[in-house]
DNA sequence: TTTTGAGTTGTTCGA
DNA sequence: GTCGAACAACTCAAA
């Protein structure tokens, strides 16, 4: 977009429009709100450097823009094209559409951009002219596709106006959460432009040739932690496909590992490309006689991170406090919520949305379905996490439980994933009281597991009838 | 068109 | 302790 901003070679006035309502059901939640709003300061910043200026408005976003034309225009300077770039949530593509349609009519050009995937959705087909709905044969075909490299401009080219429409504050846009849940949040985040080109060379250089090994790893930093960045543009796909590659680090190993992840992050957008209503609906049929049972109150006990599991506990308690969790126990707490406690999975999907700074809606509607077993190339139902076997198998010392569950700091590694068999005299030691400032668990791990078959046995007499 | 093999990340049970 | 099978069938991709 920027590049063809330089071509133009005329002067730019970069635009932000804050149209919530716009987004259909899905808003952006708490958490990407404060993101957001951290995002637009440091980008006014970086564009303040260049001496231009960012235009802040409310939506409706055609409103917005014909005002800024006619503001302009009354200031003698006529609005030839509007560049932006594409977005695929099925709301906002359709409002897009429609932006298109209304400026097009009034004589102004419009070109939109691929700033936010590797390829797009349309140009990636299976044999059979489909979209792929298996991620294998995806990335495979992926992997072999020549894809654009990105170029770098000097900003320094962009072109000031010589007229600034009138602007809103950041500020006055509210996006800052009304009570402070979020102010441990700087302590874990800079979501700045240079917080993200600093994530990624630190990332390239440091953590991606143990990627494969540590990202599974929740109490060491083995992941690569820029989702929030890749979700809010300030990196781009193609721009980290890149530095991978430029590192000489795609071919086996943890490069190529870590970009079959940036392909799950594809996979997942192009998934909702062509299954708009997959955020609310199980894209196999069966499930959506599924026997949940929904519960407000262990809903809540898993959102606090009260449910009795340590290992669930710590990563809804990881995500209150830093707006963020470890993929393996996004995993191990889905397949919780899900199954031991046969929760809808579009619960989860709404208390994700509303608390992950990097909360995206392909991604985060496709890992749901994946955990429930109902998306399109799922995990299959009966295969339920036991969230003891998975903390000792990847938090073997606790350390991650013990960071994001400080009860239980003091508890030896051999009982930290299941305190409620630890003898009386080590959880005195510990400063443990079960019930009292750690609960016993919700469900018996056996019990909900069974339970959860059975849901599914049922589920699929249902079906028969 | 038909057939065949495969399909992100697990757990449990019994030999 | 280790290992393979069962856990469900089903759909997709490709030959």
């Amino acid at each position: 977009m920027l590049v063809e901003a330089v071509r133009l070679g005329r002067p730019l006035v970069p635009v932000y429009i804050h149209a919530p309502a716009e987004a259909g059901d899905w808003p952006p939640g708490g958490a990407s709100a404060w993101w957001l709003h951290h995002a637009l300061h440091s980008l006014q910043a970086e564009l303040a450097e260049q001496g231009l200026p960012l235009v802040i408005c409310r939506g409706p976003s055609v409103t917005a823009l014909q005002e800024i034309a006619s503001e302009l225009s009354s200031a003698g300077l006529t609005v030839a094209t509007v560049l932006f770039s594409r977005q695929y949530e099925p709301a906002a593509a359709a409002r897009d559409a429609c932006i298109q349609k209304v400026l097009q009519d009034q004589g102004i050009k419009v070109k939109v951009f691929n700033a936010s995937l590797l390829i797009e959705p349309e140009l990636v087909r299976n044999r059979s002219g489909k979209p792929f709905r298996v991620f294998t044969p995806f990335w495979k075909h992926l992997r072999a596709l020549p894809l654009e490299t990105p170029v770098h401009i000097s900003p320094s080219a962009l072109l000031a106006p010589a007229k600034v429409p009138r602007s809103e504050s950041i500020d006055s846009l509210g996006l800052l959460p009304q009570i402070a849940w979020d102010k441990s949040f700087p302590l874990h985040w800079d979501p700045t432009l240079a917080g993200a080109a600093n994530a990624l060379h630190t990332f390239v250089n440091d953590a991606v040739d143990s990627y494969r090994e540590q990202r599974n790893v929740p109490g060491v930093e083995g992941t690569s932690r820029l989702s929030p960045y890749l979700h809010w543009g300030q990196l781009s796909p193609r721009q980290v496909w890149a530095a991978v590659h430029a590192a000489g680090e795609q071919d086996g190993g943890g490069g190529d590992t870590f970009l079959s992840e940036v392909a799950w992050r594809e996979f997942a957008c192009h998934l909702l490309q062509h299954f708009p209503d997959s955020p609310e609906h199980a894209m196999k049929p069966a499930f959506r006689t599924f026997p949940w049972q929904p519960d407000e109150a262990q809903l809540l006990a898993w959102q606090q991170g009260q449910t009795g599991y340590p290992l669930v506990d710590a990563g809804m308690r990881q995500l209150w406090q830093t707006g963020w969790m470890h993929n393996r126990v996004r995993m191990v707490v889905a397949s919780f919520l899900v199954k031991h406690l046969l929760q809808p999975w579009q619960e989860g999907a709404r208390w994700f949305w509303d608390t992950l700074v990097d909360a995206d809606l392909a991604s985060n509607t496709m890992g749901w379905q994946w955990v429930a077993g109902c998306g399109a190339d799922a995990a299959p139902y009966f295969r339920i996490f036991n969230p003891v076997t998975q903390g000792e198998k990847f938090d073997p010392q606790g350390d991650y439980v013990r960071r994001f569950v400080p009860q239980l700091a003091r508890m030896p590694a051999q009982f930290i994933h299941q305190p409620w068999l630890a003898p009386q005299e080590m959880l005195v030691a510990a400063g443990v009281t079960l019930g009292k400032n750690y609960p016993l668990p919700i469900i018996d791990h056996r019990a909900g597991r069974e339970r959860a078959l059975a849901a599914l046995a049922e589920n699929k007499l249902r079906q028969r009838n």
